[in-house]
DNA sequence: GTCTATACTTGGATAGAC
DNA sequence: GTCTATCCAAGTATAGAC
């Protein structure tokens, strides 16, 4: 009785927590309201106070779920990268799925919202750690022996791609057409081309290091 | 006696403009009530409906005014770039400059409220096409002697850069410690300093092409 | 053109029955 | 654990005096 109890509770927390993500989707932030989660999921509007306090408190746990979810869909796509062609694939891959579910609209809506609520921009400021963490380590197996990465720090490489992918993902999303982003990718998987072509065309001939980078240098 | 009725209330207007401006930035879409923008203001709540009709309607004013400010800005540092170099440089000023008087907040959440104004989602479109524009016409002129220009769509490049750049702005911006964005545009730089050192170094040998670029080959 | 006052609506949150 | 009912605060928008 305790135990089916406490099953039916946390089958009603994971309702409530689909249903903020949708409306958070479909109506933005500002249209997130208590009424509106609980007539998207068919429950009653007090049952958001009873199991997570407030409505704040809801959209942080949602956002804590979903990013773990997205979190591990992006690291066992990130394992399977082992040059910058890869890279430039998955990342055109899971571009496409974060717009077709609305993962995208989602993390607009969150990065808004956080303006009123610091947990919450500390929380998203984590899964973009996250994000850059993965690519760094992709970016670190793909260039391992390539001249380029004694010349660019993979941290700050990395932050630069995870924010161009950000970037792509928001851009594309205002555009109803949608019809840019994928030219973009086959214009990065050129880049990515060139690049892997360029490594051994350049070591031979000494071309590399141009300058060192202040970051790459030993003290 | 029109005249300085008509010019009270041009100023008037501008008043509303501003205070719905500084609402946004600092209470976040959600928190810009009418209500709220009037206390930031000091003038009266009813004035903002008799001058724009409602208050989605004024921040789709607002956006206008402030995205040509903006534009302006960046048109006119853009003007200056002539090297990738400069085009980093030229991106980390105006960067600073943007997290600084709070555009970047406010881009954010003029993000958010377009999922329920499709008006203002196209006008951001809009701005993002002329910061893609700008990109475009300083990487011509940065790469125009460079090797790199026969493999890379200039157009999709251009996207890509103004895509990173809207990332970075708003990923430091939840950084409270804003630490990050710095060493990121240093490694740009290193980046920047390392292409257009390489151009020469390629064309001799006969690198590049490489292999053609699909967007970049004639019909 | 600007003000006060107010009608009306929606939202957050709680009390108390079941 | 879930429901109905309700309080109260805050929001949009308008009417009408000045």
């Amino acid at each position: 009785m305790t135990a089916s109890a406490a099953q039916r509770g946390s089958e009603t927390r994971d309702r409530i927590l689909e249903a903020a993500l949708r409306t958070l989707r479909e109506e933005g932030f500002a249209g997130t309201t208590a009424r509106a989660i609980a007539a998207r999921g068919g429950f009653n509007q007090a049952l958001i106070f009873y199991h997570f306090g407030s409505v704040p408190k809801l959209l942080l746990e949602a956002f804590r779920r979903t990013s773990e979810a997205q979190v591990a869909r992006y690291r066992a796509a990130a394992a399977n990268v082992s040059s910058l062609t890869d890279l430039v694939e998955i990342a055109r891959r899971l571009h496409a799925e974060d717009l077709e579910s609305g993962a995208v609209t989602a993390v607009t809506q969150l990065m808004s919202a956080a303006a009123s609520d610091p947990a919450l921009g500390r929380a998203i400021l984590e899964r973009f750690e996250e994000w850059i963490g993965l690519v760094r380590e992709a970016l670190d197996r793909a260039l391992s022996t390539h001249p380029f990465a004694a010349a660019v720090p993979t941290r700050e490489a990395a932050y630069a791609v995870a924010a161009m992918f950000l970037g792509v993902e928001l851009m594309s999303r205002l555009d109803p057409a949608r019809s840019e982003a994928e030219a973009v990718f086959d214009m990065m998987a050129n880049v990515a081309r060139l690049i892997e072509s360029l490594g051994p065309a350049l070591l031979p001939e000494g071309v590399l290091p141009i300058s060192p980078s202040p970051e790459a240098a030993p003290a």
